[in-house]
DNA sequence: TGTTGATGTAATCGATCGATCACAACAATG
DNA sequence: CATTGTTGTGATCGATCGATTACATCAACA
């Protein structure tokens, strides 16, 4: 399968200014205006505008999913730790030292 | 390659109820309470009992970004239709024949 | 210079969030 | 039956959301 090799371009989102930059990234590179974006998503411009300034974690959810199915986005979630995931080897695992602890401390309160 | 494959739990996230249930589902495969979650995510066992319930549309990204973290779990964001709308045509605007109908595209995925 | 387009900004307002504390339902265990 | 643990619920409260409308800035261009 390997579908998802095929797009390409895959980045990893770990907070909310994460999204604002797969956002704003996208949407140009998609040649729209952030108005463009807005009235596709049903969002405010205002909003956009803010969020891809500042990528506040106080944005709705819902609000987020507009705008990335507006994009065009696909967002997936898979266990981080336990596995060495080929797709995401771009970046190097150094970045998050403090989630291999967390790994072993779940394990841990799970199997005793 | 497909080295992600072998992980077996890629969900993809296209509503706030999905991530509910990567959230419920990946909680339980852990073995860990709603309380035990909450109190690692931040987060009040109320807001968890909650989301994993209804998967409200209206939760705040920082709040989810703390229970998908507590659990373990990373997202990733990637092109969805596979469009090649390249970087490289990025630049021109939409005059540029070398840019996809994403108008047209994105329309179609929208409007259904 | 004047126009067009994209982007960033302000003030306000109804609606909702998420935290908190205590309790009820339910299962498992002794 | 009594106890323990997990989950779901109610009511309330301060804080924030996101929409709206109009204007300012900046760049490109004839």
């Amino acid at each position: 399968m390997c579908t998802i090799a095929h797009t390409g371009t895959i980045m990893r989102i770990a907070s909310a200014s994460d999204i604002a930059a797969i956002i704003r990234g996208r949407r140009q590179d998609l040649g729209l205006t952030q108005g463009e974006v807005a009235q596709r998503a049903g969002v405010s411009r205002r909003w956009l505008v803010n969020f891809e300034a500042s990528g506040s974690t106080h944005a709705e959810l819902g609000t987020i999913l507009r705008v990335i199915d507006a994009l065009d986005l696909a967002v997936d979630a898979h266990p981080q730790s336990g596995a060495s995931l080929a797709v995401a080897s771009a970046k190097a695992p150094a970045d998050d030292p403090g989630t291999v602890d967390l790994d072993a401390l779940l394990d841990g309160l799970r199997g005793g």
